[in-house]
RNA sequence: GCCCUCGUAGCUCAGGGGAUAGAGCGACGGCCUCCGGAGCCGUGUGCACAGGUUCGAAUCCUGUCGAGGGCGCCA
């Protein structure tokens, strides 16, 4: 629709000598305005020498001749907007258009033409459960990873698990002392779970660092598929060391002069390459740093990928000039390196804030989130605003009101829509003679249903939800923003319910003709709704 | 001191060059002989400040103020 009109605005353009770069086009902010929208008129008026106005009186006139198909009329307003009113036909084709393609291909999108892209997110150490603090990375991850397969990129996910840095080896140091009754070491881990997880420990266990790897990552593990979120990958840091390529990796890099030795550490010369100065790959102690090991593993990662997306929290940004120059130094193309960060979640708790501290183990796990406000609502509740939002999230709000808490509202439409198709299929069950479809399995929207009866304000409110739903998808996937979808999700919702509240759908005082018609709308909305869900990554509950 | 992000309604947040800036919550007032009331409808206040760019700025640029995060041979 809109490729049409842009391009029957670049031949009327044409007709006047005109030629426009990008024709924008977009819905006006008030319905009285049209239902699109361009600005060609005042963006052109320059190049055309008059007045905008008059421009767009001119293209209107030509427009209005040309009789685009589902366009109504052309009218200026403003400034001088031209302003297109289509009709409730194009509307309405959008229920045809869901119900054939259905909820594997509606809004299916195809611009990432199959480009790999390597998604890593959450990351966290392998020294605990999975708290809060990664719980924005997680929804954000997962939400991100099923957008991008609809616009079909091919998304492979990835989680890297840092088991051979200090921390891990802190972190068995104080499981083995708070097992054997001796004092923490300086900086070692706190909190309950490693009074819990000590307990466990017994003399069967010969590679304590090994043991605590493996059981954090299965509790992370067993947190994750709580909250419905799966790797493709999990990628272990000791793997690039014991395979010798971090070692290789080194010998290269002080071969070619891009890494030196001083006061008996190794350093990379990455202030050559847009860092603010030179970093240390091996400590004068022997170990390695974090950077070493990460280099060879995202230069693992681009040969694996076209493209690499990192999730990180705020709270590592710095690092993100000092990752890419390390790349650049080792003859990586950057570009395919595209790293977001997200801003830190801040959590109330009656009235106040929680405060999280690794350091002294106070700390909100993801478990703990789930069973307080469930397990959708944990996710939904994370992916409402943009990554660099600093969102505060209260903890009473989420547990007690439903419309803080939206995903109850989504997920309700979604139910309501269920309901009522369950509904008629009973209804048509019982023998009425023309039959309410089987339910769920109607095939409503077929031949014979008269879709121009959806000509109610609230029904067309509602297609018009539905026919935005592919422009809503490709944003929240260029812009990398899931919560793009997830404020769609909460109008359509929205929509749906005013439709319920105005719009019977089975009942005698319905004719017959139009219960078909609404039905295919229901089922449409609900294939709308159920979409939606997914690609935020919760469930779509038929009865709550 | 330097770097990143943010500052929009009483609260939590959308909107990120277009026309009269939105939603939820909270407050107040309506709607159940109704497919599930976890619903629907109505009522109010606001773009931190100052310059600049533009036909047009909440949006882009500069500065000021304020908030969060970061500036390790931690990860």
């Amino acid at each position: 629709m809109q490729d049409t009109l842009r391009q029957a605005i670049s031949d009327a353009l044409a007709r006047f000598g005109l030629v426009a770069g990008e024709i924008a086009l977009e819905q006006p902010a008030r319905r009285a305005h049209g239902d699109l929208s361009s600005n060609v008129a005042l963006t052109l008026a320059k190049q055309a020498q008059q007045p905008p106005r008059q421009l767009a009186e001119s293209l209107a006139q030509q427009l209005n001749s040309a009789e685009l198909s589902h366009v109504e009329s052309v009218e200026v307003a403003g400034p001088g907007f031209v302003n297109f009113r289509l009709s409730d036909s194009w509307w309405q084709s959008v229920v045809e258009d869901v119900l054939t393609l259905g909820v594997d291909n509606y809004a299916r999108l195809d611009f990432g033409q199959g480009i790999k892209v390597n998604l890593e997110f959450i990351s966290a150490n392998p020294t605990g459960p999975l708290h809060a603090g990664h719980a924005r990375g997680a929804a954000f991850g997962d939400a991100l990873a099923q957008i991008l397969k609809r616009c079909g990129y091919d998304v492979s996910t990835e989680f890297y698990v840092n088991d051979q840095g200090r921390q891990l080896k802190l972190f068995a140091e104080s499981l083995r002392a708070v097992k054997d009754g001796t004092p923490l070491p300086e900086d070692g881990y706190r909190g309950d779970y490693v009074v819990e997880w000590a307990q466990e420990l017994n003399d069967e266990v010969d590679d304590l660092r090994r043991w605590a790897r493996d059981k954090s990552l299965a509790d992370q593990q067993q947190t994750l598929s709580k909250l419905s979120i799966s790797f493709d990958r999990w990628f272990n840091e000791s793997e690039l060391v014991e395979t010798g390529r971090v070692h290789a990796l080194l010998e290269e890099l002080l071969a070619q002069d891009k890494a030196y030795e001083k006061d008996g550490a190794t350093w990379l010369r990455v202030s050559h390459y847009g860092d603010s100065q030179d970093r240390v790959l091996v400590k004068s102690n022997g170990d390695l740093t974090y950077l070493t090991p990460d280099i060879a593993y995202h230069a693992d990662k681009l040969s694996r990928a076209d493209q690499l997306i990192d999730i990180w929290g705020a709270d590592h940004h710095d690092y993100v000039t000092r990752l890419k120059s390390a790349l650049a130094a080792i003859g990586e193309d950057t570009s395919r390196v595209e790293i977001i960060t997200c801003q830190i979640v801040k959590l109330m708790r009656a009235g106040t804030e929680v405060k999280l501290s690794k350091r002294t183990g106070d700390l909100i796990s993801i478990d703990e989130l789930i069973e307080d406000i469930s397990s959708d609502a944990t996710k939904f509740a994370y992916l409402q605003q943009t990554p660099d939002s600093h969102l505060t999230i209260d903890l009473d709000v989420l547990r007690e009101s439903s419309m803080e808490n939206p995903v109850y509202y989504v997920q309700y439409a979604h139910v309501r829509a269920c309901a009522i198709l369950r509904q008629a299929a009973q209804l048509g069950a019982a023998g009425s003679g023309a039959g309410a479809g089987g339910g769920t399995e109607t095939e409503a929207g077929g031949s014979g249903t008269r879709l121009e009866l959806l000509n109610h304000e609230r029904e067309l409110e509602l297609m018009r939800l539905m026919r935005n739903l592919p422009d809503e998808l490709q944003t929240a996937c260029t812009a990398r923003t899931p919560h793009r979808i997830v404020a769609w999700l909460k109008e359509l919702a929205s929509a749906f319910h005013g439709f319920y509240h105005d719009c019977r759908v089975t009942g005698n005082d319905v004719p017959e003709e139009l219960t078909q018609a609404r039905l295919s709308l229901v089922k449409a909305a609900q294939i709308c709704l159920a979409i939606g869900l997914h690609l935020a990554g919760v469930s779509t509950p038929e009865r709550m």
